[in-house]
DNA sequence: AAGGTTTCAGAACGGTGAGTGAGAAATCTT
DNA sequence: AAGATTTCTCACTCACCGTTCTGAAACCTT
């Protein structure tokens, strides 16, 4: 079998996440990488075939643990308003002092490798659709009115979702986010009210 | 007083900006900005002080030119949520098929010239202001509920704002952005008319 | 027209980028 | 224990990075 592996795959891509996340694709050099996955260049090439590879599986580790977390939220029965304010409220600006991996990647549309910025688009409206399946179902038992379509309130809310994350880059606070999310809703809310 | 330069400094610093918009401060390399602004190394290094002066003197005339274009929506009076409204539905997507100059700017936090990381946040702190005045003169005029804090509603729509850019990226298009400010303003309209 | 001054064009600089190669080290098989 | 196989270490390639330098060119002053 040869020489056995020193590092853990997930360990290595783990960290290379955190380094393209905070420089970017360009701005996440080779030497940098190495230093911060402990692996060794030519193990790099071999297990992902260079700097491409490595980013792309970072992007797919970040977009699959988002979608579990969005889905914690927003696959809970019975599906409606409440947990589309759970998942708002959940998110961590904190965690994301350089932005958000996946938003990150939708700007660097001509530097990043393809096929990350299309998985990028991809993950987005993945998550949103997870809000308008809420919706909708927000409409059904009468949460919201009923008069607007679920499919434009879901991407009115997913788009409410994405600004949250760079306003925290803007310089916004934890607080901040809290009555953001507040106000939100409680349009939605009142215009149900008004409707009924 | 030597020989004349050969270029406008304006039209070099708009050609720069494009390069550093599409690419990044990382991903514009110099040979790239050399061949966009036309402008030969020494007159770049003479006028702008290398890279990093080029960038912060791009961003600049972006910020400048976005505040003013805010302005010309948000300064108008009277005040309200009709400017605000106005505001929002300027907002080309078409024209940032790179994103937002400023977003992108806040996403390369530790890659970008410290000094226009700086600026980008204030600029942002500038408009949202823009959108806080124009919701507390909403509110006294009883176009929206005075039940909520102008300064949070503002922040509220702001990062809205900031949100449809980032949808724009994500494979948005030009009608889901409009009824997208449709379903928010509506939401807020309704909830005035639940308060009275 | 000559001298001074500034920009121009492009080569040159050290450093480092991503990617590769060659031999030592560590395991498995037999 | 010896051979086969795989990873590891690390020096290396080559191209290009941002930056600087050099001399020619173009203007002003006198």
């Amino acid at each position: 079998m040869g020489r056995p592996k020193t590092y853990d795959r997930d360990a290595v891509i783990e960290r290379a996440m955190e380094a393209f996340w905070r420089f970017g694709y360009e701005g996440a050099h080779l030497s940098a990488l190495v230093e911060a996955t402990g692996l060794n260049r030519f193990s790099l090439y071999k297990e992902f075939e260079g700097k491409a590879g490595l980013f792309c599986a970072a992007l797919s580790m970040f977009t699959e643990a988002l979608v579990d977390e969005y889905r914690l939220f927003l696959d809970k029965e019975p599906k409606g308003l409440a947990n589309i304010e759970a998942s708002l409220r959940s998110l961590e600006y904190g965690s994301d002092y350089y932005g958000c991996f996946m938003i990150n990647t939708l700007t660097q549309r001509d530097t990043v490798p393809q096929p990350a910025f299309a998985q990028a688009q991809a993950t987005a409206g993945e998550i949103e659709a997870l809000y308008v399946e809420n919706i909708r179902a927000a409409q059904a038992r009468g949460e919201v009115s009923g008069a607007v379509d679920p499919e434009d309130m879901g991407k009115m809310l997913y788009s409410l979702d994405l600004g949250l994350h760079i306003k925290g880059l803007a310089g916004g606070g934890e607080a901040e986010k809290d009555t953001t999310i507040t106000v939100a809703l409680n349009g939605l809310k009142a215009g149900s009210a008004v409707k009924a």
